[in-house]
DNA sequence: TACAATCGGTGCAAAAAATGCATCGGTATC
DNA sequence: GATACCGATGCATTTTTTGCACCGATTGTA
């Protein structure tokens, strides 16, 4: 769009941190780009870029000046979306924050009953902790947030809420897997593979672990879901994942079940948007088909 | 903002009907003005005008693009209020939509209180009624809406609600001044003046009226408060108001009191915005003294 | 201390875009 | 059938944007 060059040249600008270098990316001269700037600020009533001596940095007036460009592209965006929609053309891009439990099945699956619908539609998954996916969604980065407990909630709204009971990941025949009910103080006594403190699980586990009178101190510590899981079977640990990421244990390769709802609460798996936002017209319905898939997991 | 043109003459189209005669109100060529909105359709990709005998009317497309640019102007808006609130500066724009009964006594008071703090911000105060102060919130139009019994409530975020009791008005020493209590049955034996039915206290009469089993038949009806308060001193009539666009009754020149609430239930005057909307620095802040001052009343 | 490598900013001419004018074809209105 | 609007378009003109050459300032380095 033309009338937009004006706000692709101040990101380039932004990105290059120089006017001579986003110049080239431009295919502009510096000196016309230069001037744009210049103009755009006299227009706008303030500078909005800080001039360094080794060049440009946005002032704090520049940094709201860039919520309102990347409001103004997506939100250009959506309308374009539904225009193509009430001409029937079911176009449109989707692009999700979620967490690690996502990608092995339920993700996939998802996108894959989707687009066999809307085949003009695509997708970008970014894996995103509790707090990333919230700052994606609020610079409409992501159009949608599938995250297991996030952290502030405000500017978030959610579309569904999922409780998820926190499992316990262990070889199979371990004798984890024989007990009535699996206690948290029995896995205490083995050695722990957990997640770093970004993530949800960590955090009930922790919270649990101080309200027995426990500390966890793990063998291994990882952003990896994947390396928890492989991990167990390698020696006699015990991990923990919630179950949307997992298949179910006759078909897993490992043993997993659910902790005692005594000793840990059910974390949530929220569905969730920017607040107030209007999505365009394919991320919203994806949004409903999401939806509709969580209350079929939490009827069974 | 140069870069905002376009826009600007798609509006003026739309208001002006032809391409011929916004080019008068722009003091454009009709042709430089067509070229542009041809220009546009182009790069958006789809037409958004109807081209018919008489002129140009907006297709469902354009309608969607009308959205966006209302949206965009006043995020843009939104963003020049907090620069200059960071430069120190305390300029703005506050508009309001808001009922009838909020003009004698409490918006000027409250906007004279802003101002001698504020005297660079400048405000715009629109009389609306329930639907159509939604509507206002929901093109932009206005920033904050301050009305009785609103319709809707979807896209409508509440800052506030101070309930309010359906008062009769009537002349000095009418019999309804005597009884303990105030009913509405009495009332419905004088003349009635009633606003017209646009108005939650008309509405709120009309359900009351109904549940014992009469029905409403003004004298007169009207959509001017300030003429329900003086004509009721002409003709031993009785009008109903709430109490907020109302002096003490020893100041009024007229006598005010409650009805019943078992007769009639109170309404909620609401203060809200639109749901979802970062509101302009000015605003938000005018919004957060009018809810202390709801408060205020509300305590007394 | 001298020098090269950057940086943003500016005067001026060339290139590109927007505009105005004249005019066309079409459609309601009377 | 005359008139009055309407949007669209070719072409000359005006306005805006861009490129080129160059300035002064700052930083890092030999």
């Amino acid at each position: 769009m033309r009338y937009l060059r004006t706000f692709e040249l101040i990101e380039a600008v932004v990105r290059a941190g120089s006017i001579r270098k986003a110049a080239e990316d431009t295919n502009l001269t510096a000196s016309a780009l230069n001037r744009r700037i210049q103009g755009f600020e006299q227009e706008f009533g303030w500078p909005i870029f800080e001039r360094l001596p080794r060049g440009m940095r946005l002032n704090p007036a520049g940094e709201l000046l860039m919520q309102h460009i990347r409001l103004q592209r997506t939100d250009l965006a959506r309308v374009q979306s539904q225009v193509a929609d009430l001409s029937g053309e079911r176009r449109g891009h989707i692009s999700i924050a979620c967490s690690q439990a996502l990608l092995p099945y339920f993700l996939p699956q998802q996108i894959a009953i989707y687009r066999a619908d809307h085949p003009g539609v695509t997708f970008s998954v970014n894996v995103r902790d509790r707090a990333q996916a919230e700052r994606d969604l609020a610079s409409y980065s992501s159009d949608l947030a599938l995250v297991f407990e996030p952290v502030h909630l405000v500017e978030f709204d959610v579309l569904y809420a999922l409780p998820q009971r926190v499992h316990a990941v262990y070889p199979t025949g371990s004798p984890l897997g024989e007990t009535p009910t699996l206690r948290l103080r029995d896995c205490l006594n083995h050695r722990l593979v957990l997640p770093t403190a970004a993530y949800g699980v960590r955090n009930l586990l922790e919270l649990a672990a101080t309200s027995i009178g426990r500390t966890l101190t793990p063998t291994l510590e990882t952003e990896s879901f994947d390396l928890i899981r492989h991990y167990v079977t390698q020696e006699d640990a015990v991990g923990f994942q919630i179950p949307i990421g997992l298949k179910p244990p006759h078909e897993a390769g490992f043993g997993h079940r659910p902790l005692a709802e005594r000793d840990i609460p059910p974390g949530q798996l929220l569905l969730g948007q920017m607040k107030g936002r209007a999505l365009p017209v394919a991320s919203s319905k994806f949004g409903q088909q999401l939806v509709a898939a969580l209350e079929g997991l939490a009827a069974r």
